[in-house]
DNA sequence: GCCGTCACG
DNA sequence: ACGTACGTGACGGCA
């Protein structure tokens, strides 16, 4: 790789004001949309509708018919043809699955169902098309011309795009993000899937019958790499033809274009853009981390009598339960759980389930974060540069994968330290956001609950203010004791909590739990009223939705299993709230992004974590950055009670005054 | 490839 | 009497 990875990262005018969206006018958008999808349910396809609706006796499932093309005016001829359409379904082949190292090694398009283009770079390792050349080309209709893109996954063909040097696309439809809309409780969106299930079972050409195992695109025959290139870019268009109806059917159209549409950009930036990680203190610590570990192996062998595997669960559950004749607690599949709350109770009577649980997060440090991160620094960059999934969730969260940087610790000390590498570069801090009781909020919204609504207008500790009514005592006088219970039956409350669990996790019986929920309910009366209009809604539309209208399936509601009745129950609850969370959030990061460019900062986004993001904010941006951030979370959706937001800026990410 | 476990919100 | 908190990703062990 070379200097074309870019290190500050110009950003288009977006199409986006600061003006609050209005979600209550459904805005016709897809004007290219079609009436040909049919599909009465969600992601429900109806074979006869089908036919009706092609009357010609079109077939989705058919093969199309493609061209390379390999001569550069043939090229600009034909993309300067589909640039007067203003759309095209786009894709690159590479040569890394990763895109942070993807070189190109061709690209496809089509306007046209089953048509598709492949222009090949390299193919059989021969150079055919000239990449710099059929750069300028793309250039002029991709930057200049601002051609509607089609893609699947494009945030990949984006990121690609921008390392190359393009440094600017309209995208305009992920036929991945529409898949996960219309049903984000199918959980498969790979172009192979998504034809075999929209397209009446088409079936791709796989890229393991394309590419021989330990070769890369660019060593294919050119035949072979015309007909796999080629489809991707059809079916991604055909898709689209399917997609686009479907969306606006189910109301969902706005929520595509204006929340998840802009954002797929703002994270290829968080993405580009990656974080420094100081590895310098994850050595040090690791070396603390590793003699701690071989000290506390050490004393379990000799308490033990014989060296074993205390990572392995079996070997574990042995050494505790028959060797040293243990009281065996929760039991699972393959035997006695030897979980942390297990151990910590054995603890209490013996030394070696003391330690192991002390070896347990020590290992667990080492294994996922102290010996893999420094690994997942960039070579070019130096930095670390996680993926966002946008179609991970159930809900509309967002989820972080290679690595995850949303589940780095902060709840203990030693964990902490790992957060602490995570440091801002020369001439900048880092600064965290973060939205006070989100959830709790949101529910106060949607329920209406008055004294929710009270306690977070007068912006009250909502756990002591919780534990003052259950207890029925001054909030001044509620004991830390109390405020925990009042928290854990929080906590419950956005999970559909069960007298079972908060017995449980509260260390109390079942009737006592049962009746501190009975009093909850008694004085937060609008959520119990809340929670069963949207069971009721559930059972009659089998779906539920959030305050954008993001709809996830749940038609296992009406079960006659009892257990998987409440279980669908529960993910109804859950998914209302922690989803209308989700979707403030996306709001705040298109908001935030939007004030950035207007102001023209140098400063970054760099993470987000649920409902928190992290910036990397030049010094001489401090104060503009914090009222930016404030004000665009804090109003990024109008609820009838304040969105809090507070702002803490430090020297590395753990450590934030 | 599944399971148990555990890091986060 | 059942046997249970929601949403993720990643690890090592084991078949």
């Amino acid at each position: 790789m070379d200097s074309s990875i870019p290190t500050g990262i110009e950003f288009e005018t977006s199409r986006f004001t600061t003006e609050s969206i209005d979600f209550s006018k459904a805005v016709p958008f897809f004007e290219k949309a079609k009436a040909t999808s049919l599909i009465a349910a969600i992601g429900e396809v109806r074979p006869e509708a089908i036919a009706k609706a092609h009357p010609g006796g079109i077939k989705k499932n058919e093969k199309g018919v493609y061209t390379c093309i390999t001569d550069v005016d043939e090229l600009k001829s034909i993309l300067r043809t589909i640039a007067l359409s203003g759309i095209m379904a786009f894709d690159f082949e590479t040569t890394h699955i990763d895109d942070m190292k993807a070189e190109p090694v061709g690209f496809s398009f089509t306007n046209e169902r089953n048509k598709g283009y492949y222009v090949p770079f390299i193919a059989e390792n021969k150079d055919i098309v000239d990449p710099l050349v059929a750069k300028e080309i793309l250039r002029e209709i991709i930057v200049d011309k601002k051609i509607k893109l089609i893609g699947q996954n494009i945030k990949y063909d984006y990121k690609v795009l921008k390392r190359w040097g393009i440094e600017d696309a309209y995208l305009y439809f992920d036929t991945m993000i529409a898949a996960w809309l219309i049903d984000s409780a199918e959980g498969i969106y790979n172009l192979d899937h998504l034809a075999d299930k929209y397209l009446d079972g088409y079936r791709t050409i796989a890229y393991s019958d394309v590419v021989e195992k330990g070769q890369i695109f660019s060593d294919v025959p050119l035949d072979k790499a015309v007909d796999y290139a080629s489809e991707d870019a059809d079916i991604a268009y055909r898709l689209y033809e399917e997609f686009a109806p479907i969306l606006e059917k189910n109301n969902l159209s706005t929520l595509f274009e204006t929340v998840e549409m802009p954002l797929v950009k703002i994270l290829a930036h968080m993405e580009l853009h990656g974080i420094f990680l100081d590895c310098e203190r994850i050595e040090a610590f690791n070396g603390e981390v590793t003699n701690r570990i071989v000290e506390i192996e050490k004393k379990v062998y000799e308490e033990v009598g014989h060296e074993f595997n205390m990572n392995s669960p079996k070997q574990l559950q042995e050494v505790l339960f028959e060797e040293r004749g243990l009281p065996a607690q929760k039991k699972n599949k393959t035997g006695f759980s030897t979980a942390i709350e297990v151990l910590e109770k054995l603890a209490l009577i013996d030394v070696v389930p003391r330690l192991i649980v002390q070896n347990r997060s020590l290992v667990k440090l080492k294994n996922t974060y102290i010996d893999v991160l420094p690994e997942m620094v960039n070579e070019h960059t130096h930095r670390i540069h996680t993926s966002f999934t946008q179609t991970g969730t159930a809900t509309g969260r967002l989820s972080s994968r290679n690595p995850n940087l949303q589940n780095i610790p902060i709840k203990n000390d030693d964990g902490r330290r790992i957060r602490e590498a995570f440091t801002p570069q020369e001439g900048y801090l880092l600064l965290s956001a973060d939205y006070a009781q989100i959830e709790l909020v949101v529910l106060a919204h949607l329920s209406g609950d008055p004294t929710l609504k009270e306690a977070f207008n007068n912006n009250e500790d909502i756990h002591t203010r919780t534990a003052s009514l259950i207890f029925d005592i001054h909030k001044d006088l509620v004991m830390p004791e109390q405020r925990r219970i009042a928290k854990t039956i929080n906590f419950g409350v956005i999970y559909g909590m069960s007298a079972f669990r908060l017995s449980n996790e509260l260390g109390i019986s079942r009737s006592d739990a049962s009746s501190f929920i009975e009093n909850y309910f008694k004085r937060f009366s609008f959520v119990k009223g809340f929670m069963n209009s949207l069971l009721e809604e559930a059972r009659e539309t089998k779906v539920v939705h959030t305050i954008l209208k993001r709809k996830r399936p749940v038609p296992q509601i009406n079960s006659s299993n009892k257990m998987e009745q409440s279980g669908v129950e529960r993910i109804v609850v859950n998914t209302a709230i922690q989803g209308s969370a989700a979707d403030i959030m996306k709001l705040a990061m298109i908001k935030v992004d939007s004030l950035m460019k207007q102001h023209n900062v140098k400063s970054r986004l760099s993470l987000q974590v649920h409902d928190e993001l992290i910036f990397e904010v030049a010094k001489d941006e401090l104060e503009l950055m914090k009222e930016i951030v404030q004000e665009g979370m804090e109003s990024a959706y109008h609820l009838s009670v304040p969105l809090r937001v507070s702002i803490e800026t430090g020297s590395c990410w753990g450590e934030m005054h």
